[in-house]
DNA sequence: CGATCGATTGATTCCAATCAACGTGAGTGG
DNA sequence: CCACTCACGTTGATTGGAATCAATCGATCG
């Protein structure tokens, strides 16, 4: 199954459960749960998107993902929250309470969060084999696809920042922000304004991203 | 909860839908499943050690994780592997069929699935973090201090060549083994042969792991 | 005893981090 | 409206650490 399709099964599996779940909303920035909390409670993106984050002891920061409309986060499967969660724009939250792991009692959600569990599994795994081993170009790129293959319309949004995309990547701000550069300079997509890009060559920029 | 706790559970919950499952014994090398194969049963390491990889179209390889006895592995919650398996050593195999998910059948089955999705993702998470920003230094040293955490005996057995260790880290040989070296002649640790090692200053060695 | 594979060590290169400066755009207040 | 600020982003110069290229060592096996 590739990440893609995870996601989309995470989007479909159980959609009936979210009917009627508690909704918050959160002004970007905000925090919507921390590391080390109780991980009790599992999130839906109803508008907006979300980042998780891990912060080290000595200040480093990995981003575990980035969530867009649709998408479930929050479900780690033990009893506290490794990872926080922050919301990269104003967003909308859909959140219900994770029953208690195959109790059988109510299937509906229990399907959800296999779907769900199965889809941040196929994250955790994609986002393993990106860091692992890959030069800046191939990271940068990789990580350009993935945005637009999940963006609607006719450009690809990034809603976080260059620092965010760097901790997701294990580069520097610096790094990035030359591989943008580079890609633009090669013609393999271009930037209107920071934020907002197309892909103009999907090719070429799929050969920089190397898989 | 952290690694290590992750796996005492996945030893310990549903432990009883191992009794009377199939066993099977695999050679050194031997490949227990391939990638991309249909992922209908999972697996659990009665004797000797396992490591998951996967290939990359261009010859890279990532290795997922190593497995050692008692622990769990093969369960990825989508249809097909995403990572093969091979026997890193001589080693017994018990495997049972994963039931369809959430369906309520057998609650023993279904409890021992969401103790290894759980450790799966957790180990999935650590190993994210180890990847994504740490030197080489870090990266060993952490290593080092995981095997040896999980090793029983009075010295450290390390099952893996030093391409499976690079492979997992994101390094390469050459690098994995000077670091090996300068710990060695740092005092933290002392090898007896290349894949028998003591921990002689464990809060020096943590030090360096830096987390 | 070679032969062979895995591991170590050394020399050099190269990519990304670091250090530093500059640009840009949104918001603020005079 | 414009000057100012401030955070974010880009670009440039240099450094440093890991990769690469290359040679040697060591252990296991026929």
């Amino acid at each position: 199954m590739s990440a893609a399709e995870s996601f989309a099964s995470a989007r479909s599996i159980g959609h009936d459960a979210w009917i009627g779940a508690a909704r918050m909303s959160f002004a970007e920035g905000k925090e919507i749960y921390a590391q080390d909390e109780d991980a009790d409670l599992i999130y839906r993106v109803i508008r907006g998107a979300v980042r998780t984050s891990h912060l080290l002891a000595d200040g480093r920061r990995q981003i575990g993902d980035f969530y867009y409309e649709g998408e479930v986060f929050g479900l780690e499967l033990s009893s506290a929250h490794r990872f926080s969660a922050e919301a990269l724009t104003s967003c909308e939250i859909a959140m219900i309470r994770r029953s208690s792991p195959a109790s059988g009692r109510d299937v509906q959600v229990d399907r959800l969060m296999w779907a769900a569990a199965g889809s941040e599994l196929a994250r955790a795994q994609s986002h393993m084999l990106l860091l692992g081993r890959t030069t800046a170009a191939e990271k940068v790129a990789r990580f350009l696809l993935d945005v637009q293959a999940r963006c609607s319309g006719d450009a690809a949004i990034l809603p976080m920042s260059r620092q965010d995309m760097a901790d997701y990547l294990g580069l520097t701000i610096e790094t990035v922000s030359r591989m943008l550069s580079r890609f633009q300079s090669e013609g393999l997509i271009r930037f209107a304004g920071a934020r907002r890009f197309n892909v103009v060559r999907p090719t070429s920029l799929a050969a920089s991203a190397a898989f």
